[in-house]
DNA sequence: TGAGAAGTGGAGGTTGAGTTCCGGTTCCGT
DNA sequence: ACGGAACCGGAACTCAACCTCCACTTCTCA
């Protein structure tokens, strides 16, 4: 995964070592967030790391700012996601392998519903650019499945974050078949 | 709204200024947790009764307690929704009244939202009771709709903390009218 | 290989929120 | 009116979590 964001922009290149443990932390601090949630704290992320809690500032200033990097992280998956819809041919089968695609994902990763629900809105800054691009991409599988008369044409990307979340607040729910829900949005969704 | 639940089960009767502080600490929580969500501090609370943090905690010993109070009577608001649904006589639109119901009340109180999304399940033991009719009623009104031929039939009561938790999660992104999901969800659950 | 820049670790400072404690006050039965 | 039980208030305690600081270690370049 590229790491040129949290890398210095200038000056000499990082250390091996320090590059070595910027990976360690950041694989952790997933692992951890995604047991237990936001409440996680930094001395366990550091800990699984193998690393102290002072190299782990070292490497991201705050706590914001390590989970946001991780949410940046999977807004990157997402974006993926969006490209191999562009790629499928039926627009509305396209439109839902996305909404089917993240529900998979979200619920494939507790960090990511815990970073949906949960992280403060400080953390996301920290994700902007994909945000951005998920936005664009996900805007163009809504218009070309809206233009071949199969999506309701109110609905928009600006809608896609309260359809995920929702969808991602109902996986956590014991004994809940969130698959249903998926079946329920696509068929409300359907033109 | 019933107070006998957080009275004394037996002995002497509470005296006047503590039944009355009670009911001002319940008001003047309800509100602030409202507004300003989980993260509402006990002196706010105590500040917005017009009494001491002491005198909060002589009624609620914990703040868990105090929050699963508050849970507990939103279900019965809840309870109020479904008597109120089981008099409307068209099924589909008894069982979309509560759909739409209890969005709106969660959409008026953050702390319900609060609750459904972050509240650790030691705050909904309190709530207990009140889930159970809740449950009991919502499925009557459920079993009415899909009898009517109007509501899909793989729906059953123990689907609806899922659609509420939903709902419930998109109302706080910003931007997102969560009307139209509440649109999209019962446009997917006709029959 | 050695100098010094870069990086590390973890004890402890700081802050903030929940809870306790107890001297003072208010209510109620006699 | 009065005694005492119940109740109140809010300063202070406690505890947990984020973050800082700096003596020490490791890496890299000449």
């Amino acid at each position: 995964m590229d790491t040129s964001i949290d890398a210095p922009a200038q000056g000499r290149p990082q250390r091996a070592d320090a590059r070595r443990n910027h990976e360690r932390i950041l694989s952790a601090a997933k692992t951890i967030f995604a047991e237990q949630g936001i409440g996680a704290q930094m001395d366990d992320v550091a800990a699984a790391a193998g690393v102290g809690v002072g190299t782990v500032y070292r490497h991201f200033p705050t706590k914001d700012a390590l989970m946001g990097r991780l949410v940046a992280q999977h807004f990157e998956a997402i974006i993926g996601l969006e490209r191999t819809a562009m790629g499928i041919e039926g627009p509305w089968d396209a439109f839902a392998s996305l909404i089917t695609g993240g529900a998979q994902l979200m619920a494939d990763d507790a960090h990511m519903r815990q970073a949906m629900l949960r992280f403060p809105d400080s953390a996301w800054e920290h994700a902007r650019p994909q945000t951005a691009t998920v936005d664009e991409l996900g805007g163009r599988v809504i218009r070309r499945a809206q233009e071949a008369g199969a999506l309701r044409h109110d609905f928009s990307v600006a809608d896609m974050p309260m359809v995920m979340c929702g969808l991602c607040a109902s996986i956590d729910i014991p004994g809940a078949d969130w698959r249903k829900l998926v079946d329920i949005i696509l068929a409300g969704l359907r033109a």
